[in-house]
Formats: C-alpha cells, structure tokens, sequence
DNA sequence: CACGTTTGCTCAATCGATGGAGCATGATTG
DNA sequence: CAATCATGCTCCATCGATTGAGCAAACGTG
C-alpha cells in the first residue's frame, strides 16, 4: 500500500525513537544480544561476531541513539562530569569551558556545563541538579560558596572538586594568585622606577575583598610594594566588585588624583577602568591586569598581563577526578606573566 | 555511643542517595504518595496537606534530589533543551550560551550545550549524544552542516532549529548579514570618501566562501560598493577562513598594497589582523569588525562593529520551539551596528 | 440505614538498558 | 558412549520515578 509521501526505504516509518526491543525484533534476537553489541560487551558475552554485525547493520539503518537515561539508570556509574561556572563572558572562563569539555570527552565522560550567574542560589541549585543527573563527579568553578555545594555533593556520595576558587571541604585547585599578582605589581613598578613616578605607590582595582583569589593578589600586591620599599595607603586598594560599572564608580569616586599605575583585578575589571579613562583622558595611567584578553593585550598603556594556566588546572582537576584526593588538599598552579608593550 | 566523627543527626548514614522509596519507609507511607508530592502533583492526587508537609520536610532533611535519569525515562517530555555551539571563545557564543541557559531555566527547561570546535564530525557525534539525552529540541549553532543534524533528529523525532547558520531542513534563526554588512561597508566608504582614499574599494577578510553568513555578507559589502560606484576587484576579497593566523598568512600574501579600509568578518580575524598590524606598523588602515567585542572597541582605527542581536534572536529560538514551524521558515533579526571613533 | 460520593491513599505496570544466571547445542575427552 | 566443557544465546530482575486503576473509610442524602 504506497500510498505516497513514504519516506525513506529501510527507514521503519515509526515516529518513535527505535530501542534495543525493536531491533531485537527486527534481527530476530533479544535484547540482551542487542544491547550487549551496542555497548561492546558483546565478546565478553560470547556473541558471535556474525551476529554482532547484524545487529550493528540494523541499529545503524535506523538510526539507533542509546537511551542514556535508562543506561545511566541501570549502571552504577554515569560517566557524567558536570561544571558550573559563573559566567561565559570572557576568555578565561570561555577557555576552562572549551578544555573541559575537550578534556573530558578525551576520557570517555559526557561533560555538562552550567553557568549560574555569580548567583550563590544559583550555583546551589545548580549543583542540586547536576546531582540529579548522577554526575559522577562536579567541579565547581568560582563558586561563590563552595563549601556548601561540596557537603551536599559528599551527602549524596558524589565526588567534588573546586576550581579557580578554593574550599575546605573538597581538593582545590586554583591559580597562584600571590605570585601571579607580586609579579605583576614588579613589573609595574619597575616601570615607574626611574622618573617623576618614582615611589608613588599603585591603585588595586576590582574584585571582592572577601573572596581568597583577592585577598591573595592583594597580599601580592603588597608584598611588592614592600620589596621596593613603597608605601601602601589602604585607600590605595579598591576591591570595588567585578562588574565593570563599579571600578568605573569607583574611579570616579576616588578621592586624590589617581596614581600613574593601575593594577586591574579583572579584564570585566578593565572594561569599566578603559571606559572611565575614555570619559577622563586628561588622566594618563598605565595598567597590568590579571587575566588575559587578547584584544586588551593591545591597549595602549597596558605593561602586562597574567594569563592562567587554564591547561594545567584542567589536567590537574582530571588527575584528581581519578583518584581519592584529601578535602584539605589546595594545589596551586603557576600564572603566566605576559609582558606587554606599555605605553609604545 | 558518639564514639566521635558521626556526622549530622538526623541524617541517615548510608552512603547512597535516598530514593521515593525510603523517604517513603521514613515517612510510613507510599512511594506514589512521595512522587507526587515532590513533583508537584499531590493536590490532583488528592494527597493531604498534612502527609505533603511530612514528606516534604523529611526528604528535605535526606537532601533528597531527584533521579532525573529515572524520571525522564518514564515521562514523556524530557524538559531537556540541547545547544550545539562551535566555540566559547568570543563574546558572541558566550552570549548566546548565557542568554540560552537563562531564557530555558526561565520556561522551566534543563539546558545542556555542548561545544564541537567547528568540526563537522564532532557536531554530528554530539547531536546524536544529545538526542541520546532525550532533549526534547535541539538548537544547533553555526554548525557546518546543519542540515545532517536536522535529519538525524528528525528521524528520531526530535525537533530541532538552526541558529545563526541557517540550513533547509529545520526552520533557522539568523542575523541579517547582508543588511549589517552592507551598513559597516558603507560606513567605512564615508570615512574614505574625502581624500585620498577617496574612490578606493576595501579590503574584505575572513570566514569562509562556502558559509551561508559569509556569502552574504560579502554580499552586503558588494552592494554598499556599487551604491558608491566604487569598482570591486576579486582580490579585495578574501574569505580566508576564521582562525587567526589564516588572516596573518592572508595578509602577508596579498600582492599589492594594503587597502586604506578593511571589512573583518569576526573578532577572531580581527585578532590576526590586529597581530599583522603590529609586525607591520608602516601599513596604516582603518577597519570595520563584523562582531562585537569590548576591548576590540577601544582598538584606534576601529570605525565601526556590527553587533548582533543575541536576544533577539534566542527570543525567537524560544518562540519557535514552543510552535510547529516549518523546515523553509528563515527569521532574519536585524543587527546592532556600533559606530566608533577610528583614528581618533 | 442503604446507597452514592468524596477523600486519601496504595498497587502495580511501565519506561529502556543492563548483566548475572541459566539453558540448549556441539565439540572434546577418557 | 557418557561425562565434561566451551560456545552462543535468552530470561528476567533491576535501576527510580510516574501514573492509571482501584480500594477502604468517611461523609452525605433521601
């Protein structure tokens, strides 16, 4: 009976996805020889090999997809690593997201992503849910408070990991804030070493003083500023936030005129620092910035970045996600100064 | 008997994660009677207020959270939204990944993305990885090929819509190119159309020929050409690919000398364009950049960026999912264009 | 007080894949 | 030729949540 519009020849016309059950019935088998092919325990279930590639001919005509929910449901473990993450707008997140996915793919996992805004109930909920899909694993990337997301991963047996921002309660890993921001700030002030400049101390703009990766850039910053032997006023340190219209209110609010050296906690930081200084260009400075952008590398009077090793965080995460890593344990991984031209 | 480290109080010591099953035994009643109440359903179910109460506090102090895996397998609508997307390496797709993950949380759908690096093979391997992942629609981003995708879901009677990159087999979303690229175009003649670049045609760089957004908006850049009656040689065109150091090569290459104007197809052209420049700084030119990014905005000689309306268009995608749209439907969402300072 | 109706709950089948246990064959051995 | 073993499958319980069907008790009505 053609009666027209059939589509396809092999293709069965059903509208549902076909199951192992389906192609049972097409290969004359069970399902078990099905699905065994299908996930390629076919030999150690002694299917014979003729019979595998049968199966294997029919689920490829008709476009056979493993339902992952009853697989998943059926194993003990998923195979799912899932991420949240704070935000998607700028190089070092978009990097960590890339690689982790690239990375995990590598390993046979199914990573998922989530992005929860800097939310702290975003970034719960969040984690509830990729509770909810059995991750077997959860990194959780800046979080806002990461403690509280790994006790409710250790309740429920999963595995956490925090990245970029450190915890108490699951293995860390992050940037070496100290010596990346101590770095930065030498480099600046060797650039204001010899002329009128000389011993003026620098502005710390953007962040949140309460979070570690902060509060450690500054201890950086200080630190450098006491090997040079400069004073630090402490109105000298800004921890403004990390929206870009806050260093710019900031900015307009600082009281003295502004120091001939910027240290940036941010490049969202630094969106709102360039914007100010196109509204104020009689106000000349020169910046650093921790983190990397490649189109902020090419500012004028940007003297150098630190970009995060966003590879070497990552690859340490897996080797964690491997083994059964202690809570106290906080590995640091180095920061790559980038120099930049300056003011030429 | 604390014979010390017991954790909590009335949390169980099991390991696993409670199920409906033993909230139910906790609270002497039915697993149904549980379901029901955490999903929402009780009332219809004519659950007392009461036994809801009783339940709901103790699956709150289990820190009970759904097996999404098992509920998804019996439901018929997964509530899973699935977003291909080739790269996180740009305000665009980072844009889009926010605005997508917010906007499917808003209508109460779970948002997975996934990223495949511009390799045709990889998008195909992960939309069949999401329809695996029972999503209920699939969003596929610029994607090469656009249109294998929207078969294969098909067949598996998932639907799915083509963002930025339209294809022919499932309804598409996208910018207006033509209108954008013809609008920078012409905003870059007016620069030149004084002095002695006056009559001169631009240089167009970056993307690829054979991609649907490139042809047009080479198209566009055609057109504002004739508009102003400037005659456009072939070499001044040049769709060299995306990558960065393609648009280097391309311009080390070019035979003559270097146009006073340059069209850049995207941030990450403009990114080789921009290293070139500075191996090159006795070749001066303006440009005009077909994406948008903060920093690439504050580049000197940057006229113009093309931005395009990301809200726009997922507000759109959203429409279309809740509809039965046709495979032929083409929505095109007008573009931001940002006028700048150039030289100045 | 017999009979319908509402209330408040439980039973059990189901979704699709998995894998331990087991059952026919056919081949090998003493 | 019976006993043993390997080969090639199939059977079926299971994972956890959902939901139509159904049951008992309480309530209302003439």
């Amino acid at each position: 009976m053609d009666t027209g519009g059939s589509d396809g020849q092999k293709e069965k016309i059903s509208p549902k996805r076909p199951t192992i059950y389906d192609l049972a019935e097409l290969a004359g088998t069970s399902p078990s020889a099905v699905s065994s092919v299908l996930n390629g325990t076919w030999k150690k279930r002694r299917i014979s090999e003729k019979l595998a590639k049968r199966i294997s001919k029919i689920a490829e005509e008709q476009g056979y997809a493993v339902n992952i929910q009853a697989s998943v449901l059926r194993r003990v473990r998923s195979n799912i690593i899932g991420m949240i993450m704070p935000k998607y707008d700028n190089r070092y997140f978009g990097a960590i997201a890339e690689q982790f996915e690239a990375l995990a793919r590598a390993r046979g996992l199914f990573p998922v992503i989530t992005c929860t805004q800097r939310e702290p109930e975003l970034e719960f909920e969040a984690a509830r849910e990729l509770v909810s899909y059995q991750v077997d694993c959860l990194i959780s990337t800046g979080a806002t408070d990461p403690d509280r997301i790994s006790e409710f991963c250790a309740a429920a047996g999963v595995r956490s990991i925090n990245l970029d921002l450190p915890g108490s309660k699951a293995p860390s890993v992050v940037s070496d804030n100290f010596a990346g921001a101590r770095d930065l700030t030498r480099l600046l002030l060797q650039r204001f070493a010899a002329p009128a400049a000389e011993g003026q101390p620098l502005l710390f703009i953007g962040g949140r003083g309460s979070d570690h990766n902060t509060a450690e850039r500054i201890r950086g910053f200080e630190a450098a500023h006491a090997e040079f032997g400069i004073p630090l006023p402490p109105e000298n340190i800004l921890p403004c936030g990390y929206a870009a219209q806050k260093a710019e209110d900031a900015l307009d609010a600082f009281p003295s005129s502004l120091p001939a050296g910027l240290f940036v906690n941010s490049t969202i930081t630094l969106e709102g620092v360039i914007r100010w200084q196109a509204r104020n260009p009689s106000r000349a400075f020169e910046f650093g910035c921790f983190d990397w952008d490649p189109f902020a590398a090419l500012l004028p009077g940007n003297v150098g970045m630190v970009q995060q090793d966003v590879a070497g965080m990552l690859a340490k995460v897996f080797e964690l996600t491997a083994t059964e890593a202690s809570p106290d344990l906080n590995v640091e991984i180095p920061c790559i100064i980038k120099r930049l031209g300056g003011q030429g």
